[in-house]
DNA sequence: TAAAAAATGTTCGTTTCTGATCGTTTCGCG
DNA sequence: CGCGAAACGATCAGAAACGAACATTTTTTA
């Protein structure tokens, strides 16, 4: 018997061998492994199921499960992993739960020197003993942080990560609008959140949006969001928000509120000029961190 | 055929002459093998929900569980540690300390395992794709955790604990009903609370209580609780209260509900005599986990 | 019915994980 | 404060799992 390594050296002889002399096979041969040709078995729902059940699935319990080989097994975790609908590990796969989370500590993780000033900047201008709503978004969750050595706040808020922050400091009164909870952010929306913020009248409203036009339109992706952004501007008498420069680039298709409704935008770099101007007649006041 | 051994053997040598010839090469991989690659463990998931579910996780708990060498246990922990998603402790792990609060940490340890059986017996008899209310309480966020597997399932809490818990699992949508943060216990109250669970009809509420009288009554230090709970019992089906055999002992000021309004108590120890009796007359289903 | 395609089984080299060992650090107790 | 025990981290060999290529079986389709 020679050796492998002859082995493979004759294997690859071979396949470069069938390539001269059939090219059509070669190429026959690409095409079908580009094609990701997804199969259908009858295993892959059945997977599914009994992952949901168990939170895990283990290549040996498949095997024995289905009667089948583990290399068989194996193509089947693997196209469901490809799928996203679980998460390949060694010996099995789990429910890709976790991967939400990651994604939302990665998304706090950005521009977050920039999010640390303004919110520095935001909570040194909301006195004490007054009414505070904080919305959705990371750069309000550093606020919420920044505001934790005042005294005799009301705090509102339909961010339940703010919610968390805020319950570790005594002289805080936290209210939560309640509300659908998004997994995505920990923020609540719908009716629920609504209604609730109609009860109150706010000194101040901290907000942030996705998207900043250059017109001074603040924009957001969702539309959920956008209603009960509407509510908290509607009662409250002083509406800071608070945008790192990032957002001054950015897209987004739904309006939540033009420049008169804001009274003082806090950011950490020069905003586009058109928007200055835009400020300038509707008298929001613009705060740089970097002053 | 040569044995296996051999051919490694051989790639061994390959590779120390390759280092020996081009020790460039060598670097490289000394380098290669310093980068920390994650191992894509089976248990990593389970001990994290573990540590949900109970605040912490030891190492020798889990060697048990596992039925692998606490050496490995330890590298999971370590690299659990590593991307933060938990905190490493000598002997074990906890939660890290932004998640929860910390004093609560502590209460949620108490008659832990007693716990764990009640919310899983709790969470085996509450179907797929139902609409569920869970109350405040130690014992009601254990059955989250134990409903993560659950299908199609509309839960509604006025915990924040809970809703945190419940937003890893993508199957389930989670409802806030907002109100008044209470420090203590992460329990939402108050009128905003109220008013979200009158929107509702729920077919499985689950709730708790500080102490359970002879007579059957439940009862509970917090006022602002009562009123809650009597509004979850109005809009629910079907009440099911769980309930360690610690609360048979203790005394509590605030009266909830009589035996009338529950369906089933989930305990773990045999009832009072008394209380047993009145079951009976009101039709209450008990059921022990240690059946 | 035969060819083609898909699914499954088989083999083999490679990667990754696990358990064992050893020296070091930390904890608990006197 | 010091000591012993337990826990810890680094390292390495062996084992298990893995993926790629190929062979075989089953299904589809022309």
């Amino acid at each position: 018997m020679p050796p492998v390594s002859a082995l493979q050296r004759k294997l690859v002889e071979n396949r470069s061998l069938a390539a001269v002399t059939f090219p059509q096979i070669a190429i026959k041969r690409s095409k079908r492994k580009k094609e990701r040709c997804l199969r259908l078995t009858i295993r892959k729902p059945e997977i599914i199921a009994i992952a949901r059940r168990d939170g895990k699935v283990t290549v040996e319990g498949l095997v024995e499960y289905f009667n089948v080989t583990p290399q068989t097994i194996r193509r089947d975790l693997t196209e469901l992993a490809d799928s996203g609908e679980l998460e390949r590990v060694h010996g099995g796969a789990v429910l890709p739960s976790t991967t939400v989370n990651i994604g939302y500590n990665e998304r706090r993780m950005l521009h977050q020197a920039a999010k640390v000033d303004i919110a520095r900047a935001c909570a040194k201008r909301i006195p004490n003993d007054c009414a505070v709503f904080l919305n959705i978004g990371t750069t309000t969750e550093a606020v919420a942080t920044e505001l934790l050595h005042h005294e005799g706040l009301l705090v509102v808020t339909n961010n339940v990560n703010i919610a968390i922050i805020l319950s570790a400091c005594k002289q805080i009164d936290v209210v939560v609008t309640g509300g659908q909870l998004r997994r995505s952010d920990g923020g609540m929306t719908g009716a629920i959140a609504q209604n609730s913020i109609r009860q109150f009248r706010f000194d101040h409203a901290v907000i942030g949006c996705s998207a900043l036009r250059q017109n001074g339109d603040l924009m957001d992706f969702d539309m959920q969001e956008v209603s009960v952004s509407k509510a908290i501007i509607e009662h409250s008498e002083h509406v800071t928000l608070v945008a790192d420069s990032s957002k001054f680039e950015r897209k987004a298709p739904a309006f939540v509120a033009s420049m008169h409704d804001i009274s003082t935008i806090v950011t950490d770099k020069k905003v586009p000029a058109d928007c200055e101007t835009f400020c300038n007649v509707t008298g929001t006041e613009i705060v740089y961190t970097t002053d």
